[in-house]
RNA sequence: GGAGAGGUGGCAGAGCGGUUUAAUGCGGCGGUCUUGAAAACCGUUGUCCGUGCAAGCGGACCGGGGGUUCGAAUCCCCCCCUCUCCGCCA
């Protein structure tokens, strides 16, 4: 959520740089400052009301005492006056700041000044490309007929227990799923990373802190005895351990990686491109997180996207990383790296991390601040990044490296699976 | 699931209708003393909103919401949460 004294002190420049979104903003952030200028006006008339029922409160006090009760009767009703004045003045500023809350909720971030304009991904910015594409022959599998074919991942079986898009992995496919977790977490501990496990479900207060409530609800399952979520990313918990919180300066930079599963209704999904395990409503991802001083926050995005490169090299998988433009951009992003790999026998690019700084449009919700060194409070900026969700890079680490011998492992990943192939 | 206790500032903990501008202690910060430190002593120390160049001024906040009252941390109602014991249980 913006902060409205930011919208209100950069209107014109707030205005330019969400056209990148394309769409005109400008209405409602008209609407904002309308608002708030009334709101403004009418906290000032509540406030001023109230001042004076207080003294006058406390003057019928000490006249009871004084046994004046006669005067003090007098002034009773006169309180009685200012009483309902407050009562309407209240409801009126509780309904304004309702409105104005609201359409905050439905203005995005401001796009950061690289962003590229466009309108979908086809408009995003490749902005480094790594390894080699593989050329594989004709009798190449996809990696849903590899799964069958060497028994390491079950759709039908997920199907059968839970719904399509729960796969069940066996074997070698599940001993992999564990080697990529664990190998991606000793990485990114590695490279300063705390390691937490935070819960797999979160409450509304939860939700709301990092915006995927109110608007994205229907994107997440909820357990309505309880009023819980299953999360769909950790990025979810982990950001919400400081919620309320303020940081001393310090504190920074906090990084903190975590491994859960994610879960996601993916409501309204379809098309050609979900077969398999592109896309999942259930499935393991390593999350980093990050909590950094305001003028730290792009060179802490950058150093992601660096430690996220040396993963998939790693791998050894070919990958590109691409600048997503305004179209493609999320709604609570200000600048979003894209890291997808080549999945050589679905010939595609497939997402695989997303790298994002938030700014403080998140720490502005979950009252994320801290201690500058002139002791003021200010917001904190957040980052979030995969490193890495593990179904597409199973569907590119199996179609690349498949031989006539079987799936031939990277050699960094070996010591974590405990075998070379998958045969 | 059953029974009970309780939610007050960074923490501990008092207050149970009007000198509460929330006592007191601990912690934090500043100072005195000291070569330095500790101890001791003195001072200071919550959040949010509005207003103002600022000093300041005003308002709200004692788990959340509503009510009673001229006046509520304190009384009443509803909700949420935590803890203890019992039951069940990895």
């Amino acid at each position: 959520m913006l902060q409205v004294n930011f919208i209100r002190e950069n209107f014109d420049s707030v205005v330019e740089r969400l056209k990148k979104r394309n769409k005109d903003f400008e209405p409602l952030l008209k609407k904002v400052l309308e608002l708030d200028e009334k709101r403004r006006q009418l906290k000032t008339d509540s406030d001023q009301i109230q001042a004076r029922l207080n003294k006058l409160s406390k003057e019928i006090g000490n006249l009871f005492k004084q046994g004046e009760r006669k005067k003090a009767e007098i002034l009773k009703v006169k309180t009685g006056e200012l009483k309902n004045k407050t009562k309407e003045l209240s409801a009126e500023l509780e309904k304004v700041t309702k409105e104005l809350t609201e359409i905050l909720w439905q203005i995005p971030n401001v796009p950061h000044e690289s962003v590229p304009t466009g309108k979908s991904e086809e408009d995003n910015e490749v902005v480094y490309q790594w390894g080699e594409i593989p050329r594989l022959d004709n009798k190449a599998l996809p990696h849903w007929d590899l799964a069958k074919k060497y028994d390491i991942i079950d759709f039908e079986l997920g199907t059968k227990i839970t719904g399509a898009g729960f796969p069940v992995y066996k074997n070698q496919g599940a001993r992999l799923q564990r080697a990529l977790i664990n190998f991606f977490l000793d990485r990114n501990t590695r490279a300063g990373y705390s390691e937490v496990q935070p819960p797999h479900l979160i409450n509304e207060a939860s939700g709301f802190g990092t915006g995927q409530l109110p608007d994205k609800e229907g994107q997440m399952y909820h357990i309505e005895k309880d009023n819980l979520y299953l999360i769909p990313t950790a990025e979810v918990p982990v950001t919400n351990f400081y919620r309320d919180v303020i940081l001393d300066e310090k504190d920074f930079p906090v990084k903190n990686t975590a491994y859960t599963p994610c879960f996601r209704r993916e409501a309204g999904s379809w098309g050609a491109h979900v077969r398999g395990l592109n896309r999942l409503h259930q499935f393991d991802k390593v999350e980093i997180v990050r909590i950094e001083h305001p003028d730290k926050s792009y060179e802490a995005l950058d150093e992601m996207v660096e430690h996220v490169k040396t993963l998939l090299q790693d791998l050894e998988l070919p990958f590109r990383i691409v600048r997503l433009c305004g179209g493609d951009l999320g709604f609570t992003s200000a600048l979003t790296y894209d890291f997808e790999v080549w999945s050589a026998a679905q010939k595609r690019w497939l997402e695989v991390s997303s790298v994002s700084n938030f700014e403080t449009f998140q720490a502005n919700r979950l009252k994320l601040r801290f201690r500058d060194k002139h002791n003021k409070k200010r917001l904190a900026h957040t980052l979030n990044g995969s490193a890495l969700a593990l179904p597409r890079v199973v569907a590119a680490l199996l179609e690349n490296n498949q031989t006539p011998e079987g799936i031939v492992m990277p050699e960094k990943l070996r010591t974590y699976t405990g075998f070379e192939k998958i045969q």
